[in-house]
DNA sequence: CTGAAAGCGCTTACAG
DNA sequence: CTGAAAGCGCTTACAG
């Protein structure tokens, strides 16, 4: 069975097609009767409009693209879910993309996004030098949110979470407990988190008074299998540290891993501390303390500055930063080292 | 800056736009030196083929639809990215909408894919009973890949795993470990998923000779909070069972979390073995006894069903079974039960 | 191998 | 309020 147009519909319903149009776009009057026959012809022939036509002429779309730089993390889960939502809410449809962190694949998917027309573009960028594709779509005429990470020298819309405020918050909360030597798994300082979540680290040793200690620092790729191996590092040191913070949750797996297996108890002989927080952390081995970040909702705001750009496409560019808070569990100590009512 | 057409490509290389679709399209011959011309006004003019305009006059699309029926779920971390990866090894993109577990949204989204006249449809279908949205796509000529569950009254190719095995297995597995009260919290018997698991767990009791008893059985809906009230349910009972076999992931998280909240231990005072295995099984506070699907390649196989069925419509349906297999770790009590090295 | 022309299914000024 | 007509950016027989 091949397709009704708006042409089977025009000829059934006795009208023209720009009245079939019109009743399905509904932004002009159309006669009642018309428009009953109209609505009458599209059920009989099980109509659809077909999108690639309407994109073409009314230059327009209703797609958003999403790039995610690694589909495997959780972190995407709720933050899919929440792009989705938002969309689906204003009759928006997902282009998905995976860059897998992966540069080459990135600039491919941005060349498949303009291709797409899309109406516009949410990336979390697998690095921050891409400056020049995401300029390309930017004059191409694609407005373009950045979700969670920022690009340098690109002036576009930006959600992201208060990164340097999170992680100062989990170090000095391991300070406060009566840490001192504690070490940090962080991610690459290519990436702007990377950069945020360590400088975090530094800043709250440093409002304590405590010295960095290089040996204690280690860099990891944000994947699991570096937090496996760099708290293995760390802990076959000739000085273990007593603490660790992991910059994120893949690593914090890892992490937790590679000290199980070591039979390293958690917190009794090293306390943990992540940076972001699972759906399912407090029933891990150890429940982790993290820094939650409100995942959901940063995939909703990103729609909404999405929306609002295409609404305004002069508007000034803006940056919306959102509040991670701790939650603290278990594998931080808190039990050990405070009253259980501790404030 | 407004795009460049292929109108623009066409003038600047001076050939014809029928030219520079041929070279665009690489299907026919074009001449060494126009074909160069033609590649450098592509590079110079930044031109990137509308694809609206494409799928509109070639009637085909490179566009794969992807339902999912619940994105929260871990379950589809795995798949989807199956699924991506095949789809960017083919050049094709992927629109990815979620269900949500809901008969309206799916049919909402249904339309959708009908609109944007995807190539294919790979769909997790939210309920059993959508035939008739179904068989209206594929009369509309929208080849179906039903992933992981089934439907009456649809023939369409299908890939899923051997659920029923996979229960079986697991049930079979406590009661080799000498568990004689063994519950079920098991999923909507409207999904084919549920049903099978279900019959999994009945034909493993009765293999063994050993009687149903309903107040072992309780029936959740897949989603993490039933798993949790469910437990509570057993556990609260005049006689508790020795052993649960939890019919999902997150259904499993939710038994964990409410053993832990009632300092039930695991394996213990009750042992625990879920359907569908979890990057972090092992690092949960019990680390997990669970069946493992092969996700990936479901996705995988998804889109390779796909492209045979585009490749060749009027072939014979196939449904494709994977077998899962059970990964042994400690919330099933084995070391408890058996020597450390039992087979 | 190449170009002129038709047409995919829509939307939108334009005229009435 | 309604219809005839033009045109969005492509691809593809058709003729040469």
């Amino acid at each position: 069975m091949s397709k009704a147009t708006i042409n089977d519909v025009a000829k059934y319903a006795k009208v023209s097609r720009a009245t079939v149009s019109r009743v399905l776009n509904q932004n002009s009057k159309v006669d009642a009767k018309l428009r009953a026959r109209v609505l009458d012809a599209i059920t009989a022939l099980g109509y659809q409009p077909n999108r690639a036509a309407r994109r073409l002429r009314a230059q327009s779309s209703n797609v958003i693209g999403l790039v995610i730089s690694d589909i495997q993390n959780p972190y995407f889960l709720s933050v899919t879910r929440g792009v989705e939502d938002a969309a689906s809410a204003q009759q928006m449809s997902l282009i998905l993309c995976n860059s897998d962190e992966n540069p080459d694949k990135e600039r491919m998917y941005l060349q498949v996004m303009e291709a797409e027309r899309v109406a516009g573009l949410i990336i979390v960028p697998a690095h921050s030098d891409n400056s020049q594709d995401l300029n390309h779509l930017k004059k191409a005429g694609i407005p373009i949110i950045l979700l969670d990470r920022a690009v340098k020298d690109v002036q576009v819309d930006t959600i992201r979470v208060d990164n340097e405020r999170g992680s100062y918050e989990a170090v000095n909360h391991l300070i406060g407990l009566g840490y001192r030597r504690i070490a940090t798994i962080t991610g690459s300082l290519q990436l702007t988190t990377g950069q945020e979540r360590y400088q975090g680290y530094r800043t709250a040793l440093q409002a304590a008074g405590m010295p960095l200690n290089e040996a204690l620092v280690k860099f990891g790729d944000f994947k699991t299998e570096s937090g496996y191996q760099l708290a293995q590092e760390l802990m076959n040191a000739t000085e273990p540290p007593d603490a660790i913070f992991v910059a994120n949750n893949l690593m914090s797996l890892g992490a937790l891993r590679a000290l199980l297996e070591q039979n390293i108890r958690v917190p009794e002989n090293v306390a943990l501390v992540g940076f972001d927080d699972l759906p399912w952390s407090g029933e891990l081995y150890s429940p982790l303390t993290a820094v939650s970040q409100p995942t959901y909702e940063l995939g909703q705001e990103a729609v909404n500055l999405l929306l609002r750009r295409l609404a305004n496409p002069k508007a000034p560019y803006l940056t919306v930063v959102l509040q991670p808070h701790l939650i603290v569990r278990a594998s931080c100590g808190v039990k050990l080292r405070r009253p259980a009512n501790g404030s």
